[in-house]
DNA sequence: AATTAAAAATGACCACGGTCAATATTAAAT
DNA sequence: ATTTAATATTGACCGTGGTCATTTTTAATT
């Protein structure tokens, strides 16, 4: 007999996941408890970890899909050409990466988590933005004399760095979008 | 009478900060285990939070210290004109960053944590290496169409970013100093 | 020296993430 | 239908960070 996966497992998976993202609904990523989640699955405490290896990857899963779709609405516009324009259509993201400062400082832990030949959810959606932002950069109006893969890579960095300020009491009189536009002009379009 | 500091209050203070600094000496800053210190510095657990608010808070000082300990090594030295010597003038402050996860973790999660009109040790750091910076960059041979502040927000972002991805099992073909050269050549020196 | 009120220290206790030996269920083989 | 071995579930238990009512110590006042 080999290892082979019983149609029940699937639908324990789905009644956990299912669960937690009621869970994290009604009272945000952050004030979710494990505890809350089986209860809500009618399952048993030990059953949680043999579906995940601990609380962060269960909350991978959930805040790595809820930032897929975020990264599916960035690109189901039209190809930004402009600074402002590209801040605009990355909107969607950022609000929801800095929506909870829970969220932010889990996706900037797992931004690079991958053990080998095992890329995690959310590793992935950081290689998506990445992805999105360089095939906008081929077409737009920005500086040539680098790779779009370093400029891409560029605008991530800064985008990270201004979400980081911006919650940061001291740094809060510019804005957000205020600060990243200064960032990525400099960046993207210099000696202007 | 009125909030006076007792004597006992420092020396207190004093024995919980030797016994946590002899903790970490022995198994790094990850394995430390409040229990472990209070033995150590012979006190009950709860005379430990009510010197910290919490661990992290603690961890805050130690690493603060010691952060604080490599920027002054890092500006002790000829201030850096170039890209490479600015990247080897900051070696000791990103190794000390990079020397466990957790401590990069931390970092991260504290660099703009900062309570109104209470800055943390280790915001204080982060001010500290962009104001070190800035200055080198006042001096040294980089572009000038944009202020020497951003400049130094830029190089700081990009060191985060290079230190994240030395993390990440994925992007570990390039060293994190080869990375950041690159970064900093395109962000410093453009149009080359 | 005795009194006293603020300040500090104590340790039993709780919350919550995570473990694992024991038990129950599944589904393939007979 | 019965057996059987892999697979899934269970819940008591543990480790560790953090709390708080109670006790002890300090130092100013009489």
């Amino acid at each position: 007999m080999q290892k082979t996966i019983q149609k029940r497992t699937l639908k324990t998976r789905a009644k956990l996941l299912q669960a937690a993202a009621d869970v994290v609904q009604k009272n945000g990523y952050q004030a979710l408890r494990v505890e809350e989640v089986v209860q809500a699955a009618g399952v048993a405490k030990g059953t949680f970890f043999a579906h995940f290896h601990d609380k962060d990857a269960l909350m991978e899963i959930l805040i790595g899909e809820k930032l897929d779709a975020c990264l599916d609405q960035a690109q189901s516009v039209e190809p930004p050409k402009t600074v402002p324009q590209i801040i605009e259509a990355l909107a969607p993201v950022h609000d929801f990466m800095m929506s909870e400062r829970y969220v932010f400082d889990l996706l900037i832990r797992y931004s690079g988590a991958a053990a080998i030949s095992e890329i995690g959810p959310i590793a992935y959606c950081f290689e998506k933005y990445f992805r999105i932002v360089m095939m906008w950069l081929d077409q737009a109006e920005v500086r040539q004399d680098v790779s779009t893969d370093l400029l891409a890579e560029g605008v991530q960095a800064f985008a990270i760095q201004a979400m980081s300020l911006k919650f940061c009491a001291l740094h809060s009189a510019t804005t957000f979008t205020d600060r990243l536009e200064t960032y990525l002009r400099a960046w993207l379009t210099p000696a202007a």
